[in-house]
DNA sequence: TGCATGACTCGAG
DNA sequence: CCTCGAGCCATGC
């Protein structure tokens, strides 16, 4: 048995986080901080958005479907990307007020 | 080993 | 409601 220097693996962490950003309905939005809780790395919100980051454009994830905690887009907004985002949310039936916010009352994930 | 960098979050003003 | 600052944590140089 290797020692293990580290108490958790990061590869795991990294199963988990794919996994619940995987599991999120669509028309649904999930924040950074929710999906680090739900993948077991409370204050890990910041680690959530580096991974989906790296993820290649064609990814099969609804990385669309992960926004900050205020209910916006994180991503820069005059980016591709954050078009992208908005337009494939919207074209779920996620509803966005006059300054691009979402009601995470109406469209927020509830993990069972 | 140190310091800057982010698709973050929360509380104070 | 908005801006700021501080806390947070893995990565990379």
């Amino acid at each position: 048995m290797p020692h293990r220097r580290r108490p958790r693996d990061p590869d795991a962490l990294l199963q988990r986080i794919l996994a619940v950003v995987d599991s999120i309905p669509r028309g649904c939005v999930a924040t950074y901080g929710q999906v680090a809780r739900e993948a077991g790395a409370p204050r890990h919100a910041r680690h959530v958005g580096r991974v989906l980051a790296r993820l290649s454009a064609a990814s099969p994830l609804p990385w669309h479907r992960v926004v900050n905690a205020s209910g916006t887009i994180s991503l820069r907004g005059d980016g591709a990307a954050c078009r992208a985002q908005r337009r494939l949310l919207r074209r779920e039936g996620v509803r966005f007020d006059r300054l691009g916010r979402i009601d995470l009352a109406r469209h927020g994930w509830r993990a069972v």
